[in-house]
DNA sequence: CGCGCGCTGATTCTTGATTG
DNA sequence: CAATCAAGAATCAGCGCGCG
């Protein structure tokens, strides 16, 4: 094991352990970075072997702190603790979305030339290519490829003052499967399109606003407006957004300090009655139909929900007008939700940054089941 | 009442495509 | 060819709840 104040990983050779005070850590904890296949199941676990090596330095494992749910080596009498973190010196880790869709493409290859029967022995996921076989039965499975290695731009478009969620900015249209797609399934009588999602956090679309809300009118004196960003102005009216307070939100946001201790952010909730069309215009275009939505859940279990033409007319009518704003207050967070309730779906809209800045960079449509 | 765990709000990572 | 944008989703940390 090596401590290093300040440690380049990109030399670090293999198989060593390095240990990085941070900064907010006050010379009391240390932070130790496990490698990628150190799992969450698996660091306790290691940090527990750890502690033993330190025992007659009376290391001991525990929760470090209270209301943390993230064990630690304490040392007893001293206020010194190591913690560990998941990969090296860096947060979010890679894509495993992708790795979802090579199994899942492998699985249907399985099936294509071995027409294996559907248990574990064969499949990563034999439940869901059982269900997947009976729902399309009779036709049959010919061939499957992979089509997701492209990202297709959504952007927002307009028509009039009708907001829509584009396809590569072309016109207004909901059957886009095939732009959708990650993995082509093609029968007998047929090409299905599969869209693949991975997670908890699930995202129908997730358009760049970085032009619609340029970063000057946030820099500028407090009294610049969006009254000549037409689509900004189109977004605000969908949404019942109000764009003093939109636009407070960021601008007020306050970093937090190192080590600072992270509270939820509070906020101003509103309420606003959305033109009933407009918003069902939007959001089919959003969700879209002609394809299969395929979602891996984080226990390991796939859904499917055909997204036919018909289903999208349940899952784009409103269970509500009522759509929920929130605006985080005292610079708490840089980030403006819109909660939307359909009768499939509870959508959570939100503007907000995904490129480690202030201004907002993206709006997107997360979803919920119902 | 402390601890462990699950849930979820919040942030920003990585990769690939597009633009200047 | 570098910078930026878009897409997809991973990880962190706080909070609430149940258990002993």
């Amino acid at each position: 094991i090596q401590i290093s104040k300040s440690f380049d990983f990109t030399k670090a050779k293999k198989n060593t352990y390095y240990f990085i005070p941070p900064a907010s850590a006050r010379g009391t904890e240390f932070l130790l970075y496990l490698p990628e296949s150190y799992t969450k199941q698996q660091r306790p676990k290691f940090l527990q072997d750890l502690s033993k090596k330190f025992a007659s330095v009376r290391g001991v494992f525990k929760t470090a702190h209270a209301n943390s749910s993230r064990p630690a080596v304490a040392f007893t009498g001293t206020n010194y603790y190591i913690n560990a973190k998941m990969v090296a010196g860096k947060q979010p880790g890679a894509n495993k979305g992708n790795a979802f869709e090579d199994v899942l493409l492998a699985d249907f290859q399985t099936y294509i030339e071995r027409g294996c029967p559907f248990n574990a022995k064969n499949y990563k996921y034999p439940k869901f290519m059982e269900e997947f076989t009976n729902m399309i039965a009779p036709e049959k499975v010919k061939s499957a490829r992979k089509v997701g290695q492209e990202n297709t731009p959504r952007p927002l478009g307009m028509t009039g003052d009708q907001l829509y969620v584009s396809v590569r900015g072309g016109a207004r249209q909901t059957k886009i499967g095939a732009a959708l797609s990650d993995i082509d399934v093609v029968t007998n009588k047929r090409t299905i399109h599969l869209s693949l999602k991975y997670g908890t956090t699930v995202t129908f679309m997730n358009a760049g606003v970085g032009k619609i809300f340029p970063k000057d009118k946030f820099e500028k004196n407090s009294d610049a407006s969006f009254d000549d960003m037409p689509m900004a102005m189109a977004i605000f009216k969908t949404f019942g957004i109000d764009p003093v307070k939109f636009r407070k939100v960021f601008t007020d946001y306050v970093e937090p300090a190192p080590g600072q201790k992270k509270t939820k952010a509070p906020k101003e909730i509103k309420f606003f009655k959305a033109d009933r069309l407009k918003m069902e215009n939007l959001i089919k275009t959003a969700i879209g139909y002609d394809y299969m939505l395929c979602h891996l859940d984080n226990k390991g279990e796939i859904h499917i929900q055909n997204m036919t033409e018909q289903y999208l007319r349940q899952a784009a009518t409103l269970e509500t007008e009522k759509v929920q704003i929130n605006y985080p207050i005292g610079g708490s967070a840089k980030r403006v939700d819109m909660v939307v309730e359909t009768k499939k779906f509870t959508l959570k809209w939100n503007i907000r940054n995904k490129q480690a800045g202030r201004y907002p960079t993206h709006i997107m449509c997360d979803y919920v089941m119902k």
